[in-house]
RNA sequence: GUGGGUAUAGCUCAGCUGGUAGAGCAUCGCGUUGUGGUCGCGAGGGUCGCGGGUUCAAGUCCCGUUACUCACCCCA
């Protein structure tokens, strides 16, 4: 037999981790409609022009062909579009504004959960198959600026409903394009694009290497290198980083208009962010993004202590998230990673599931001739909203009780009137649900009536908790 | 796409200058025939990633290949 290797880059939890995920998806969506955000999904595909569109450097797309198709000069030739996995959801729900733009009602705000792939090189935290969970507020002509403040504060309020399980602490880091290409234009730099590509290097290569860099491949003086590295070294949470931006500027001449808008869209970010979620959201002016197409507003945003995870959520502005020559529609919009955060939630030990199975109790099986005995308080149980299951065979009551605890279900139920034999008892009787019920942790035993009894509200459902983990 | 490392039981790994494959944990059974977790005893489980080469003999040496993994690029 080939051996069975895991497939690397495309992410598989056990049942435990898949807990935990559907609890951040859960709380993701819930955020998300609480601030109005409408659900929709997109199909998986895109026709592969559409994908490579918006000057989209060569991504690695997965194209899609049939196995029996050897001939896809011969497909295209016929009409059909060769069509490419989504690699994105931006890309998508742009087609989709576009396709739909007459039956929405803009602004539009919409958030969409669903996997991505990418043929990258997979690594800790990077995947070729991964879960994004997008909000994006996208408008017909216009969009306020106010947008670009909401959508990282809906972020910050479900990461803070995350820190419960034991998620870090996140810091949403935010820039603005307007700033940093004023500043750039101001003192006199045109490649704007390649100067961000650059600054964007800061954190791994450093101060020297990034100032080399903007003057080998940016055209740069040592002094606008040296203007650069000081624009890209403030940072700080509240709205005294606007008047130290403005002082650099004015120390360089360079306070241009562009500028000076930039700056005041990003204290009217800081002022509202101040308010809503302190300490959340960082003003950051080295956050460059590498994607040409943001316009105002950036952000990324990193868990405190995980940085080298990278970004957990970014997004921006962008002017013309769609256009069909007529009408652009401009949009703002954040990303979640949620493969990336929960693959360090469980590697990290940050968070856990009380159980991978949804079953509260086990009812366990005297022979296999009563076994109707159990089934009916099962039913019973259920007809409560008690997930339970019942065992598997009439196996000694210590294995029976061992099946329970190695899948983490805290009770066992032992059918039976108390003090008789459960053979004694007809199925259809009512005294067939008259038993006893163990905690398995605690080893109590106590009688119990199924039409009656109920665990513990927090032993109803696995529950996620955080870990023992530290991370690292 | 570029460069390094690794590949032996379900998992984590030993296996020396070549001499017919090992441990711990896990699983299953028994002790304990209707109340688990501890303990003791026992059992099952491996074409040593794949293909070729050198050799009397290859898990071990050589070549190739695939997968995994780390870094770069880029990004959630």
């Amino acid at each position: 037999m080939a051996r069975i290797a895991p497939l690397s880059g495309f992410p598989e939890w056990l049942p435990q981790g898949r807990v935990v995920e559907q609890h951040v998806l859960d709380v993701l969506r819930h955020t998300f409609e609480l601030h109005g955000f409408a659900g929709i999904e997109t199909r998986a595909v895109e026709p592969l022009d559409q994908l490579l569109r918006k000057g989209e450097t060569s991504k690695e797309v997965y194209v899609l062909s049939r196995l029996q198709d050897a001939d896809p000069a011969g497909q295209r030739d016929r009409g059909e579009k060769q069509l490419g996995l989504h690699f994105d959801l931006t890309v998508p729900f742009a087609r989709y504004v576009l396709e739909n733009a007459g039956k929405l009602a803009f602004p539009f705000k919409r958030y969409q959960i669903q996997k991505v792939w990418r043929g990258e090189r997979p690594q800790e935290g990077r995947f070729r198959e991964f879960t994004q969970a997008d909000i994006d507020v996208v408008g017909s002509g216009d969009l306020p600026y106010h947008y670009e403040v909401e959508v990282p504060l809906v972020m910050a309020e479900a990461f803070g409903a995350l820190r419960e399980i034991g998620l870090p602490p996140v810091r949403i880091l935010v820039n603005n394009r307007k700033v940093a290409e004023g500043f750039y234009r101001g003192i006199g730099l045109s490649d704007v694009e390649g100067v961000l590509r650059q600054i964007d290097k800061l954190d791994k290569i450093g101060h020297e290497q990034v100032a080399t860099l903007l003057v080998d491949q940016c055209g740069a003086s040592e002094d606008q290198a040296k203007a650069c590295l000081a624009l890209a070294g403030i940072s700080g949470s509240d709205t005294s980083v606007i008047a130290e931006v403005r002082a650099l500027a004015e120390s360089y001449g360079a306070l241009t208009e562009l500028l000076t808008t930039g700056l005041a869209e990003l204290e009217a970010l800081m002022v509202a962010a101040g308010r809503r979620a302190p300490g959340v959201v960082v003003a950051d002016l080295k956050i460059a993004r590498g994607l040409d197409y943001y316009t105002g507003s950036v952000y990324e945003t990193v868990l405190v202590g995980h940085e080298q995870l990278g970004s957990v959520c970014s997004g921006g502005r962008y002017d013309t998230l769609a256009s069909d020559g007529k009408n652009t529609y401009p949009g703002v919009g954040l990303s979640v990673g949620v493969s990336r955060l929960v693959s360090r939630l469980l590697s990290g030990g940050l968070v856990t599931a009380t159980r991978g199975v949804p079953t509260a109790v086990l009812v366990a099986v005297a022979t296999e001739e009563t076994r109707p005995v159990s089934d009916a308080v099962a039913e019973a149980l259920r007809g409560r909203g008690i997930p339970c299951e019942v065992a598997p065979a009439p196996a000694k009551f210590g294995k029976q009780i061992k099946y329970a605890d190695r899948r983490g279900i805290p009770f066992v139920w032992f059918p039976g009137e108390p003090g008789h034999g459960p053979a004694d008892a007809p199925a259809t009787s009512g005294t067939a649900l008259v038993g006893s019920v163990k905690d398995i942790r605690s080893g109590e035993q106590l009688d119990a009536d199924a039409t009656t009894w109920e665990p513990p509200a927090e032993d109803l459902h696995p529950r996620v908790v955080p870990g023992s983990g530290t991370g690292q």
